[in-house]
DNA sequence: CAGATACTGTCACATTGTGACAGTTGCGTG
DNA sequence: CACGCAACTGTCACAATGTGACAGTATCTG
């Protein structure tokens, strides 16, 4: 494995100082009161260069999360096939996110806790992650579908599972930031994902059948 | 009750013309390639004042949505109390659409529809579309919490269950869309509700089959 | 070294969205 | 009816995001 050559490095460092500019800058002004300008000119890098490693600003601050959400989707597809589809989508998530607790840097740690409290903070950046979410909607409906052995494109079935577990990623992380800061992402997540079942039949202990 | 006076009825209007000049113009050009300045144009009226009826470009466009969702809202929080969280969703959801496409006006349907159209067509689009069933969220959750009986503020399982429902509902606009036009909204939204508690526990009775 | 390739900065531009200000028009009061 | 208030509108100016085109510079490949 020869090394990356020195362009792909050079590109590699300017992608990471704008990251951490973006970082420093959001957290001492707010995402919405940051402009693509200050984030480009604390990189000493013109703000067209910018849009050149980031599609926009909501791309930089989105971007651990997306690195995420790749790891979730693939750990989803190398998932044990024989298990139940409920069962693949939660330990994939639990251990991708569980993975990022043991073994991740701090620095990373921190950026996902700063990510929640900007998604509070900003409407639009709240918007772009979830159309982020539903740009791998896709991929994870094909997968639950397999694992269903049903067909995507003709039933509807496994978007239906496949946008709740994005749902249950998504409550898991509001309870993170809003009511339990302390818990471990992993816990919550487990947690949601075991509730899912029970309360959609809420209350169906001796309720009507049909 | 009076009559709304003359201003009222002014700026109704001006609305009104708004909004079939946008669809018009969605309808030849897409959501996309079409300006609020083009809008604004075609009902001889500034850009600016375009913006004193709607915040944005994608405002004017998803207001049908938004009307349809505060009835849903409204309806929930009017149902029958005793009946058990999911047949309350279900049941406001459905009757609202059943109302629209019985009672609704031709002109209304057919914009339904040609927004579902512009929201595969439009990424941006379907991203405030998101961001406007989130708006409700907050609300739908409290309802949620009300009928459960726990308080949404300590406990996030009202929020699971409010996103849950609202996945449904885009769900079965994507099937109406995408798998089967033919079919009513209200058919589809049953269905969508029924399927919910079934496909979660999929296949845990049992054996997956292969 | 030499050409192909990638990266960057500069310039120009379209579009969305907002703030300030002034002119106009409908509405209620005397 | 005349008056003033409040709402509505247009114009101007402006910030910010995002894109296309072009030229110059650095890197890589042969």
């Amino acid at each position: 494995m020869t090394s990356p050559g020195l362009r792909e490095r050079k590109r590699q460092r300017t992608r990471d100082a704008l990251t951490d500019a973006a970082y420093a800058l959001f957290e001492r002004k707010g995402f919405d009161a940051t402009t693509v300008d200050e984030i480009a000119g604390a990189v000493e890098v013109s703000p067209r260069t910018f849009f050149r490693y980031f599609t926009s600003k909501e791309d930089v601050a989105l971007a651990p999360a997306d690195e995420q959400l790749t790891r979730m989707v693939q750990t989803l597809a190398d998932w044990k096939p024989d298990d139940p589809v409920i069962t693949a989508l939660k330990g994939s998530v639990v251990d991708v996110v569980t993975a990022c607790e043991s073994d991740g840097a701090e620095v990373d740690r921190a950026r996902y806790r700063r990510l929640q409290a900007l998604l509070l903070e900003s409407p639009a950046l709240m918007a772009a992650c979830r159309q982020q979410g539903n740009a791998r909607l896709e991929e994870v409906a094909r997968l639950v579908g397999l694992r269903m052995g049903v067909e995507p494109a003709a039933d509807p079935r496994p978007y239906l599972v496949a946008s709740i577990a994005l749902c249950a990623v998504q409550t898991a992380a509001d309870a993170w930031q809003q009511h339990r800061p302390g818990a471990t992402g992993s816990e919550l997540l487990a947690e949601m994902f075991d509730l899912l079942a029970a309360d959609l039949n809420y209350p169906a202990h001796g309720r009507r059948r049909s």
